[in-house]
DNA sequence: GACGATATGACAGGGATGTGACATGCCCGT
DNA sequence: ACGGGCATGTCACATCCCTGTCATATCGTC
């Protein structure tokens, strides 16, 4: 499931956040200090940090300024733990780029909840939850793929590339991936991949969903990259004689 | 993401400056003297200048103000800094041409929001917000361009120079832009292409919006270049036969 | 009406994408 | 250990469409 990086420098609060959140079924990475978790992001990018505003060293808020800065990592869900209350705070982390804010001491239940909505927002392919668009439907839990069909559902067989560059294209639809934003978020990042092979990958899966017509769902932007749309077939332009 | 070139001549301030602005995610070119300056302004446009108002040699103000008195250089965003606080020197600042104004000692946060500020009141296309114009709308996340047609919506499909070239014009709207601006800011910096070509794609952009009955919409400033206007149609003469 | 500016249509070249084939490596059953 | 099947990444080739330029037509202005 979903990776989570808490960079917090007190020990005992770390393993309570790292003890509850693997209950929940995250995969917990610690970092306790700025640089530990410049590293782990350098490393491998998590699906959401909670990073803690008091930090020795580089202080929380420099780290996610950093991090937004950073053309890899500007989209990572990030969202603060404070001890602190004020308002000028709150606006400072904000404004740093933090997604969300949490203040010390948090219930678990809100941690999650706040969690799953950061997720829900910011990466939702992070999430288990079935996608669907136009006629596909897809459920990770399941990893399973169905077309709705004139009768009965059609069930769509994918190998674990494709399935995962559909489930990307799934959870953010209608937008435009430069083919190295797919390698990034479908085959994790710093890969060293040609980049034409997304375009075999592409190929492959419209292959794949030709015998539920959704082929022309994924569509080629030249010069930009790929797009999955909902409408299968779409009439735009009539001309009334 | 963006440049900035930073006119500085004293060396350790200058390198403290790259190193936030770096940080923060721009690629920052170094200049310690105006010579320097005008040398990197010529070889490629930045998108912001930092500038130092005491320079060896020629001064910054007379630096702002020989690029502004430039077509080239003359929208170039220019942030003048200073250890001057005095009243009349801002307003000289201003008067030559800087669009902002920082005085020494500065903070890193305010160096970063009047950045911000700036990048986003001179150069709103840098952004990947949508933008609408009359009927028509263009959104460079999903690379689209709509159209509001009398019943539901109307896709418009553009190669990738007219959809540049639509989104600059969109994003400046109600101006004129001489073919060598528009060269400039859409087919980028210092290509050796005939101004006639601007003519040649404006046609097929005029083309591409005709089914939308947005065309007209992109007017010919005779002896000056091409303007954008909100209004698709404006019947300023009506003729009853 | 003459001249310069702009619009239009045609064209060749090249870059971007689609497609089929192939080598490799992995998993699995024998 | 061995061999077959599957998944994957890369390449070569085919194809499409975008693009810049030119020649010509049309327009606007003096």
């Amino acid at each position: 499931m979903s990776t989570v990086l808490v960079v917090e420098d007190e020990a005992a609060i770390a393993e309570l956040i790292a003890l509850n959140l693997r209950h929940a079924g995250y995969d917990v990475t610690l970092a306790a200090t700025a640089e530990q978790a410049r590293a782990c992001v350098d490393a491998a990018l998590p699906d959401i940090v909670l990073l803690d505003w008091m930090l020795p060293g580089q202080s929380g808020l420099a780290l996610a300024r950093h991090w937004r800065g950073a053309a890899r990592t500007r989209d990572l869900p990030i969202i603060m733990l404070t001890a602190r209350a004020g308002e000028a705070d709150k606006i400072a982390g904000l404004d740093a780029g933090a997604d969300d804010y949490l203040v010390k001491p948090f219930s678990t239940n809100e941690l999650l909840a706040r969690i799953r909505a950061l997720l829900r927002r910011k990466a939702p392919q992070a999430l288990d939850a079935a996608v669907e668009a136009g006629a596909l439907r897809l459920d990770p839990a399941t990893r399973r793929v169905t077309a709705a069909a004139p009768r009965g559902a059609l069930e769509i067989k994918l190998g674990p590339t494709e399935f995962r560059l559909l489930h990307f294209l799934m959870t953010h639809p209608e937008r435009v991936h430069s083919r190295a934003q797919l390698l990034d978020h479908v085959w994790g990042d710093h890969v060293f991949i040609e980049e034409r092979t997304v375009d075999v990958h592409v190929k492959r899966l419209r292959e794949a969903l030709e015998p539920a017509q959704c082929a022309a769902m994924i569509e080629t932007v030249r010069g930009a990259g790929y797009r999955l749309t909902g409408q299968a077939a779409r009439t735009l332009v009539q001309t009334p004689d």
